[in-house]
Formats: C-alpha cells, sequence, structure tokens
DNA sequence: CTTTAAAAGTGTAGTGATTGCACTTTCGTA
DNA sequence: TACGAAAGTGCAATCACTACACTTTTAAAG
C-alpha cells in the first residue's frame, strides 16, 4: 500500500498489460457495437488472449467496463471529514457532487451513453458506487459521535449517495442535486 | 381449483393452472435446496412441463419467485392520497411501512430469509419495489400541486421506498423506519 | 356437428457467459 | 541451476435463455 508507483518484476508487468489489452480491446469493441453484440471470445481474441485467461483477469464481463476502481471513496470520505467550518455534512456532500458533475470530453459522454442504455451495466456501475455507503455512514458517524451503525447517519450515507442516480433525469443536475441536499440537509440539521 | 372468481373458459383455467404448477414447483426446490441449486430444467420437469413453455409463461428465472405482483402499488399511493387531516405525506408513508412490517409465519421467514441470501433475487425483489417510485412520485406530485417530474417529490418517493431496503439491518425496523422518516419529514416540511 | 385459426405446448438445436480441469510456459529466487 | 508459484492454454461441461418448426387443444364460427 504504500509503494505508489509499480517499476517492479517483468513478470507483474506482463500481467498488468494482459489486463489493459483486454480492457482496452473491450471498450472499444463494446463502443463500436455495444455491450450486449460483443462476445467475450471476441474480446480475448482481439486480445490475443484466451477467454480462460480473460476470466482469470477480470470477475466477469461487466467488470471488463470498470476497470480503473480509483479513490472515489477517500474523495467521498474526505467531503465528509474535512469540511470548512460552519458547513454542515450534508452541504459539504452536496458541493462535491455539484462539483464532480463533468461535462466531460466526448469520449466519457460516449462511455456514459453506453452505461446508461445497458441495464447490466447501469445496474453494475450502481452496486459499485453504493458499495462506498458504509465508509461514507462511518464517516458521517464518526463525525457526530455516534455508533457506527446509527440509522441517520446510515439513511444520510444512502439518501447522498442514491442522489446520484436521481439527478440523471434532470436537464439541469446541478440544480437538481441541490435541491435534494437541501431537502437532506434540513432534515438533518433538525435531529 | 374451483372456479369461484373466474369463471372463464377452461383454456385459461388450464393456463393459469400450468402456471400455477411451475411457481409451486419452483418455490417448493428453492426452499428445499437454495435458488442456485435449481435448474430451470428441474422446474420444468417436477412441473411436468418443456423448458420452452416454462419460459412462455416466466420471463426468467426469477420471475419465478416473485408469482404474486398484487396491488400494493394501490395501497401506496393510497397511503399518499387518502391520509388523514393535518398528517404530512412522510407521516402517512411512514406509518404505512410501519404498518406493514410483517413478523409472518415461519413460511414467508423462510422465503424472505432466501431472497435476502440471493443476490440475483434480491436486486430482482429491489427492482420491482422501486418500480412503484414513479407512482408514488405523481401521487406526492398531485398532492401538492407541483408537476409530474418535480425534484423533491421524486426525490422523497425514492427515499421513501429505499427505506425499505435500509431497515432490515436493524434489531427494531419499527423504530428504524420512524426514524428515517422524522428525518424525510424534517426536510419535506422545511420545503 | 364440422371446420378453422389462434393459443398452448413440445423437442431440438443453438448461443453465450462462466467454471473446472489438466496441462504447458514463464519467471523469481533460493 | 533447479524448483515452485504464477500466468496462460484448450477442452469440455453447465446453465439460462432463444429461435424454430412442429403437434395438440380449444373457442368459436359456419
Amino acid at each position: 500500500m504504500t509503494e505508489s508507483t509499480e517499476p517492479i518484476g517483468r513478470r507483474e508487468r506482463k500481467k498488468a498489460q494482459t489486463r489493459q489489452a483486454l480492457a482496452d480491446a473491450a471498450l472499444r469493441l463494446f463502443l463500436e457495437r455495444g455491450y450486449d453484440h460483443v462476445s467475450v471470445k471476441e474480446i480475448a481474441d482481439a486480445a490475443d488472449v484466451s477467454v480462460t485467461t480473460l476470466f482469470k483477469h477480470f470477475s466477469g464481463k461487466e467488470a471488463l467496463v470498470f476497470d480503473q476502481a480509483e479513490d472515489i471513496e477517500a474523495e467521498l470520505v474526505s467531503a465528509v471529514r474535512d469540511r470548512r467550518p460552519g458547513q454542515s455534512i450534508p452541504q459539504s456532500l452536496c458541493d462535491h457532487m455539484v462539483r464532480s458533475v463533468h461535462g466531460g470530453t466526448p469520449e466519457i459522454t460516449a462511455f456514459l451513453r453506453m452505461v446508461d442504455g445497458t441495464p447490466v451495466l447501469r445496474d453494475y456501475a450502481h452496486r459499485m458506487w453504493m458499495r462506498h455507503e458504509t465508509a461514507v455512514a462511518q464517516a458521517i458517524a464518526a463525525e457526530v459521535g455516534a455508533p457506527d451503525d446509527d440509522v441517520r447517519c446510515v439513511a444520510l450515507a444512502h439518501f447522498a449517495l442514491e442522489a446520484r442516480h436521481l439527478i440523471k433525469a434532470y436537464d439541469d443536475p446541478r440544480q437538481a442535486t441541490r435541491e435534494i441536499f437541501a431537502l437532506l440537509d434540513d432534515g438533518w440539521s433538525a435531529g
């Protein structure tokens, strides 16, 4: 965990290389022809490995799409913990969410369109995102000195994360985000 | 077996009969050996029909578990619309949720344990439940004279329904429900 | 009472994701 | 340099689900 970069042995390099080749091939093919119209065999072929190898690198077909699982969780926890004085937790989370509404490059837009238009992927992405719920909930609980499983804290974390899904339907996501978090903030502050 | 409610032709009766046989066989096998360890072929065999027929009656394996899709939606909408004077919408929804926390027969308990312990089923059930979101949101919007897609209304509906999932982790679900809805009510009333 | 067309059901053969197994190749290291 | 773990391979199998062409049943019209 302490080593940030990995200039390690040739072995690990090759492994990462194979993994990358798979992810790249997958993404390219998915964007070209749509997720459902690409088989794992085609991806394996395009990356010049066997299907067996593919499944040694990725837990399933969906996992090929979300290769980079960065430190989004750390940012969320930070938004809860390191907020500026006088700012409530929901407010800080709101700012963080508003900030992370990218206009984005056309590539990212195409990617998001694909994910959003493929039920399996949409669900998978949602599950991934919601995986941060407990971490955020614990951060909140720590801030207010409540037990880790405090209902209000868990609920706030859950609702805050769910907001991301809700705002997708609106023309002005930032405005929608603010309205939702205003509701949460009022409810939270009343406690 | 007797045609008390639906005195229609023999054809429809046989169809319903087949469907029922499939659902019954599925439920029995699932409870006996667990969802993942029963194949659709076994279910079809147990109901003495072909696999093809099975899929003409049910859209997929998960659908076999949730045969009765009653009028839960109507009750939810009613909780929003027909609440007693002076009671807020979140309060009424809270009461409805608390009321619907059944201790339940041992059969139901076993059923719920199975659903909850099988990721595929858990997700499926959640999707089914969340399908009522728009109906509830529209009912709320109608009550307050807002447009159907008003952010606050949609968010309230969403969060209220999500509560069901949140409370499952707690020893006292009713208490948890009340705390969550108190948060929502405070936020909602502040608007 | 016959005819007829849709509905219900069947069996076969396929696709596509995913797993298990036994095997070879490739490194890192003692 | 030899050895064991890790990476990769190919094959066969399972399982959900679909497409297709087929037979049987039944409702309803003639």
